[in-house]
DNA sequence: ACTAATGACTCAGAAAGATATCT
DNA sequence: CAGATATCTTTCTGAGTCATTAG
């Protein structure tokens, strides 16, 4: 049923990027709350009803039973477009709590006002954004960390508890010094050593660009060198190497390992590992235990660096890894029926291409433009004689080709796999981890991207445009003054500069060649720099809640102010507020056209009756934002003046700009800007949401987490992030129905016998019945692989007869009818929460607002409370993340 | 003094890979 | 238990935000 309406979308849809299907169109409206109410702290964020309408209420859980027949509402909006003002949003059958969530959003006010107030107490850093004078060096955390202590050594977290747990060890101290040591690293930094000095060499010979641009700002006198001064330095250079390395081996071991799992102990960290999976456990436990050894850098309960804009005093690392040589495969390219030749770096752009040969790039005139324009450009001018037209290129012998080398790599035998997996790992340990201020980091991304075709999101202009190969010399390092500069790794080439900018976390960059764009490599997300980042970023959205209040009085003041220029402000900051825009800064015609707030234009809005509005434009990723919303009745007003007399194409908000706004942002509170509220709003949301729980109806863990998930999805819905549903929805979809209905048949099959009525007509389930051996008969045909293929058709259809009519035998005893219908009905109940839930979440995605926008206190707060695992939330590698979200179940955002 | 350009960092969904579940 | 398939995680890299600098 609902199936369909995806495809339908209307034309906008396409504009999205071909494969993302926009999200169901119904809108439906919400109300708006009330100006008191509105002025209270706790306004409610808004509605992005978009998807939620779409498949109707969210049915209850029905941890009951008889569960709630899964109606898949109406969707029927089905094509977009325009969306029908007011579409009651839940439908009769949902039940109080969607609804309430829904309307409700606004009401609660009152809890945030006290949320403030208690906040300070609850954890570790209270105070508002800005930079926190707190100190305790201790486990800061008051809360009711149950945390590990600091010393003992392994502390298992309690179940419930979240994130990762530390080790035990102290941390170790920053300072590098130390004496020397055998080396674990020694071979990079002996080659590094070695190779370092040519490269010194080298490096000083050109010297002279390095003030040119530096990307990194020098600022105060954080010392830029360029090869130059290493140069200089040269000699002596290689001697400070030789007696840092050691000291730095040394430290490096002794970090060593501050990347836990620490969960690791309990039952599922996930590491992968190929082995099976009883395997991988004890594995997963040695490791964990190992790692239990060393000490481990907790930041968190330490107290915060000051913020005087350095990032870090000593930075050690190994450089990034570079992709592979291209090796010609001499398939041959056509042309117009005839082969072309090509050289190397001609068949490697030629290959690019035939790669998306079945995917919906090709489809696009603009890929296919400008990859043939970037071929072009390769070909030898007696080659431009020949080809000259893309429609005739012909690289489907190039494309088969690629895809029997990936079906031969899928079929590599296990030793070939595990040889590749340590590969990769070696690799790993040695470019995957950087050593700053003494501790072990992991690094993101070390591999520098390869090269191939751009593919940019929605109608990019520039898809299809060739990236570059990325070689040593385009890549500047950022290392710590003095350290070993990590060789180049490709023979005969220099990195392009060496710098030493402790203002900056990035380790290296790169320009890019398509947009002349910067590429970094940063640390990964659960090193401390990063921790700390996004940390500070949950303080300062928690700070805006102390101000919210003002803030909305004062915009909601200002729609009416006799300065336009003010008016739009206070419009916008509305908007962005409410609906959880993002604050849309110019972009160029070079890229996708997309808006956010600032950036919107008259033909993206319509204003309807009854003070609403419908917003219908491209955001972020082209992800089109289609909601339909009742608004206050001035803002309403006021945004008819900003329409009025405009071409579709004018800016609505013609006499604002995004700096205009951050500024007046920043006079309200420090640290603020237009991207807080979505942080905001989608904190305080999950929050709201969680309290809402009844712990009556939510009782298995199960249960728990299915509700967890509906409140990240109201979070989910508020701030837009939609993914394409799965391929084969639809077929997933009604397999479940057919099994849904095979086992109330079963059911029912038990009741004729007992002598019950059954729920549908007797006729019914006969054919129905019928119809199911064929199938199954046909499928098992179908599916006989290599296993039974000595098998005739006929006796496996013999087989599968057997063993269906197996099934349907029943027990005489009556007693043990009723318990299989029972167990029907288990089973029942089973397929419909799974059902319901795909339904919900098949074009809403989770992961968004949990790794960047839910502050994930909340969630281990809550997990704590309820006696849920917080594995079953966050995955490793957000536990890894989170290392510093250990509070007690009073936290409160 | 003000824009426009830079630079660095956060956030996005898809693709790829790994694991779990089904048959 | 094996292989297929569904689902969950991680990787990848493009696309925003926004403060700072350049002109």
């Amino acid at each position: 049923m609902e199936v369909k309406q995806e495809i339908l979308t209307p034309m906008k849809v396409e504009k999205t990027n071909g494969n993302v299907p926009t999200p169901p169109p119904t809108t439906t409206t919400t109300t708006v709350m009330d100006d008191d109410l509105f002025d209270d702290e706790a306004s409610p964020p808004q509605p992005n009803k978009k998807l939620k309408a779409e498949n109707g209420s969210i049915k209850k859980l029905t941890p009951t039973p008889k569960p709630a027949p899964v109606t898949p509402k109406p969707t029927a909006a089905v094509n977009g477009k325009k969306p029908i003002p007011k579409k009651k949003p839940v439908d009769s059958s949902s039940d109080s709590d969607s609804s309430d969530s829904s309307s409700d959003s606004d009401s609660d006010s009152s809890d945030s006002d006290s949320d403030s107030s208690s906040s300070d107490s609850s954890s570790s850093d209270s105070d508002v954004p800005k930079k926190k004078p707190i100190s305790k060096i201790p486990n800061k955390p008051s809360g009711t960390v149950s945390k590990t202590s600091k010393n003992s050594p392994k502390t298992t977290t309690t179940t419930t508890t979240t994130t990762t747990t530390v080790k035990s060890k102290p941390a170790p101290k920053v300072k590098p010094e130390q004496s020397s040591s055998d080396d674990s690293s020694s071979d990079s930094s002996d080659d590094s050593s070695d190779d370092s000095s040519s490269d010194s060499s080298s490096e000083e010979e050109k010297p002279k660009k390095k003030p040119s641009k530096k990307p990194a700002a020098v600022k105060k006198e954080i010392t830029v060198k360029k090869e130059t001064t290493t140069t200089t330095k040269k000699t002596p250079v290689k001697k400070e190497v030789e007696v840092k390395k050691e000291t730095k081996t040394t430290t490096t071991k002794k970090v060593k390992k501050e990347e836990s799992d620490d969960d690791g102990e309990d039952e599922k960290t996930t590491t992968k590992k190929k082995t099976t999976t009883r395997k991988r456990k004890l594995k997963e436990e040695e490791e964990g235990e190992e790692e239990e050894e060393e000490g481990v850098n907790k930041w968190w309960d330490k107290e915060d660096d000051e913020d005087d804009g350095t990032k870090w005093t000593t930075l050690i690392h190994n450089g990034p890894v570079f992709p592979p040589a291209y090796v010609p495969h001499g398939i041959k390219f056509m042309y117009d029926g005839k082969v072309v030749k090509l050289t190397p770096k001609q068949e490697e752009v030629a290959t690019f291409y035939a790669n998306y040969l079945e995917t919906d790039h090709v489809k696009k005139q603009a890929f296919k433009d400008n990859f043939f324009k970037e071929f072009k450009g390769l070909l030898t001018s007696e080659q431009k004689e020949i080809v000259k037209k893309m429609d005739k290129c012909d690289f489907s012998h190039i494309h088969t080709h690629l895809k029997t080398k990936k079906e031969q790599r899928k079929a590599r035998s296990k030793e070939e796999k595990d040889a590749e997996t340590a590969e990769k790992k070696k690799i790993q340990e040695k470019h995957g981890f950087a050593t700053i201020d003494g501790f072990k980091e992991k690094v993101g991304n070390y591999m520098i991207e390869p090269p191939g075709l751009f593919l940019g999101r929605g109608q990019h202009p520039k898809t299809g445009m060739l990236k570059q190969r990325i070689m040593p010399s385009d890549v500047t390092l950022n290392i710590g003054e003095g350290e070993v500069i990590p060789p180049s790794p490709i023979p005969g080439e220099k990195w392009k500069e060496i710098v030493h900018n402790n203002t900056v976390t990035w380790l290296a960059f790169w320009r890019e060649s398509v947009n002349g764009g910067f590429k970094y490599v940063w640390l990964a997300p659960s090193s401390k720099i990063k921790g700390q980042a996004d940390r500070k970023k949950f303080e300062v959205a928690r700070g805006l809640k102390n101000c919210i209040g003002d803030i909305r009085k004062g915009y909601q003041k200002s729609f009416n102010d006799e300065s336009t220029e003010k008016r739009q402000l206070a419009v916008a900051l509305y908007l962005i507020d409410f609906l959880a825009l993002r604050v849309g800064n110019e972009k160029g015609e070079d890229q996708a056209d997309t808006v956010g707030c600032c950036s919107l234009r008259v033909e993206h809005i319509k204003l309807e009756s009854n003070n609403t509005i419908t917003l219908d434009f491209l955001g972020k990723d082209s992800m089109r934002y289609l909601n339909t919303v009742q608004i206050r009745e001035d803002a309403y007003k006021v945004l008819k003046t900003f329409v009025k007399g405009k071409k579709p194409t004018d800016l609505l908000f013609d006499s604002l700009t995004v700096t205009q706004l951050n500024n007046h942002l920043k006079k309200q509170m420090t640290g603020l800007s237009a991207k807080v509220f979505r942080t905001y709003n989608a904190s305080i949301t999950l929050q709201k949401e969680l309290d809402k729980m009844d712990t009556k109806e939510f009782q298995s863990i199960d249960e728990k987490i299915l509700f967890y998930n509906r409140c990240n999805r109201e979070v989910a819905i508020l701030c837009n992030h939609q993914k394409a549903p799965p391929k084969n929805l639809a077929e997933t979809m009604s397999k479940i129905d057919e099994k849904i209905q095979e086992l109330r048949d079963l059911q029912d099959l038990c009741r004729i016998k007992i002598g019950k009525t059954p729920k549908s007509q007797q006729e019914d389930i006969e054919s129905r019945e019928a119809e199911r051996l064929p199938k199954l008969i046909q499928l098992a045909i179908t599916n006989k692989k290599d296993k039974d293929k000595e098998k005739t058709d006929k006796e496996i259809s013999f087989d599968v007869k057997a063993a269906f009519e197996k099934s349907r035998t029943l027990p005489d005893a009556k007693g043990k009818i009723k318990e299989k219908i029972a167990k029907y009905e288990e089973q029942i109940k089973k397929q419909e929460i799974l059902k319901t839930g795909k339904d919900e979440l098949k074009t809403v995605a989770l992961g968004t607002s949990k790794i960047n926008y839910l502050d994930p206190r909340i969630t281990v707060a809550w997990c704590k409370k309820n006696k849920v695992p917080v594995d079953k939330i966050f995955t490793k590698s957000l536990r890894d993340k989170f290392p510093w979200s250990d509070v007690g179940t009073d936290y409160i955002f």
